[in-house]
DNA sequence: ACCTGAACACCGTTCAAGT
DNA sequence: ACCTGAACACCGTTCAAGT
């Protein structure tokens, strides 16, 4: 949330890295990841190329810088404020498990769900605003899982992992499957808002769905039968409420398997 | 398997989408995302880089086709022949739920959850093999979930989700998290057979272990008091058992959470 | 200490010209 | 129908030179 302040840069203050990873996310933002370019970033900067390496060291390091900075804006909101810049898309689907307990009340293993729900649905509003997140996500914790992105999720997962009265000697497991199936899943729920953004989401939205749906449904019979009959599941469904019946999939599964020691 | 054929292209052949497509995944192995160039790949085929367009619309397409051939041939091999290209880096994990039943026999719920540990494992081996296969599958999906490779997982999972006795309303949400996890945690697992590949494998692996464990050791204890605790665990685990561990924790909760009907 | 901007090496892509 | 290879526009990065 803290990402849009500055409109267009009128070469007042003086250059620094905050402000270079805060254009570079207007730019991706604006026109994907072929947007982000040296020569665009310093015009928008009004400076030279060549000022913008004496903040950050390559490319590849700006781009770290970035996702860092939206993943932690991600992780903040969704932990504190439970499903932060959530806006007017959702719904409640939270109902899925039939919901325990209030947020706020500490340590309860409801608690805990409601907490795993909220930096779920953090990190897949991040998504949804920035589309560009979720390949670059991937490349990064693929990339070095030293970084600062991957413990910034492990934490603030796990921290709700560890709420829910797991075992520790599954923590790494049940917070590892928590993570990719977060990060999987809102890629791919990006797809769509990542095509057009100005029109009203809704037909958009449907149009899409109609679009994939119709794909699926002239694939070869022999070859995807199945593929073929999830067509119509794929036509009436919501992304968020998809997107949290998998998380509660989760959350069974880790409950099931490591039940709180006792 | 059916990917390295020829070694050093000869000029014998005509030129031909497969070859190219053949040239690109040796070029993509040998030197990671960087080394795909239109013009190295026209050298290693014996030809200037405009004869490749002739063929090939762009090269957004061109690594369509190549993640489509990979995976193609990932999913055939797992469905086929259990854990194909394994080699020798494994270990037995697989008796990590207690293995119900063997393979082969067709309908049964045991049977299906090999089979998806099976296609779970051919994902996992196919990235490791080929590393740059995690951000570009990432990309792909999350770019075009109406392609061929979304269609291709989508069915190879859902099958045996089917066979799993899943209801059909719940197709959808089981394969999709499978699904995600396995992209997920196979591509993580990729990063370190990514950076140095001709070594022993396990000194590399404890080496990498290593050095990731102690970086998050030194995390900030105040921020990072999670992280830091599962700094140990990570030193001492194994790719394939964490990763199976995992499988098995979300067969757990579609099996609790969507029962099979009847 | 911080910025400028020309220059370098390299890239994806095009296209007139060949066979 | 298929290939050649020079040319174009663009990119990340460097670096002598300025302040």
């Amino acid at each position: 949330m803290a990402t849009r302040t500055r409109r267009s840069q009128r070469r007042t203050e003086a250059l620094s890295r905050e402000r270079i990873v805060e254009a570079a996310i207007e730019l991706l933002d604006a026109a994907g990841e072929g947007g982000l370019t040296f020569r665009a970033l310093s015009e928008r900067l009004a400076t030279g190329p060549g000022a913008i390496y004496w903040h950050v060291e390559n490319k590849g390091e700006l781009l770290d810088a970035v996702t860092d900075a939206v993943v932690a804006d991600a992780v903040a909101g969704g932990a504190v404020s439970g499903a932060a810049g959530a806006g007017e898309a959702g719904g409640e689907a939270s109902e899925a498990t039939g919901a325990v307990g209030a947020l706020g009340a500490g340590g309860l293993p409801g608690a805990a769900r409601d907490g795993i729900r909220a930096v779920a649905l953090g990190l897949f509003d991040a998504i949804e605003e920035h589309p560009w997140l979720a390949t670059q996500l991937a490349t990064q914790l693929s990339r070095s899982p030293w970084g600062t992105v991957a413990p910034r999720l492990f934490e603030s997962i796990g921290r709700q992992v560890r709420a829910l009265g797991v075992p520790q000697d599954s923590w790494f497991t049940a917070t590892s499957a928590l993570m990719h199936y977060i990060l999987g899943a809102a890629g791919q729920n990006a797809a769509n808002s990542a095509s057009s953004r100005a029109l009203p989401p809704d037909v958009d939205r449907d149009q899409f769905l109609d679009t994939v749906s119709t794909a699926w449904e002239e694939l070869d019979p022999d070859e995807y039968p199945f593929t073929r009959s999830l067509a119509p599941q794929l036509r009436g469904h919501d992304d968020r409420e998809q997107f949290l019946a998998g998380i509660t999939l989760i959350l069974a599964g880790i409950t099931v398997v490591h039940p709180p020691a006792g």
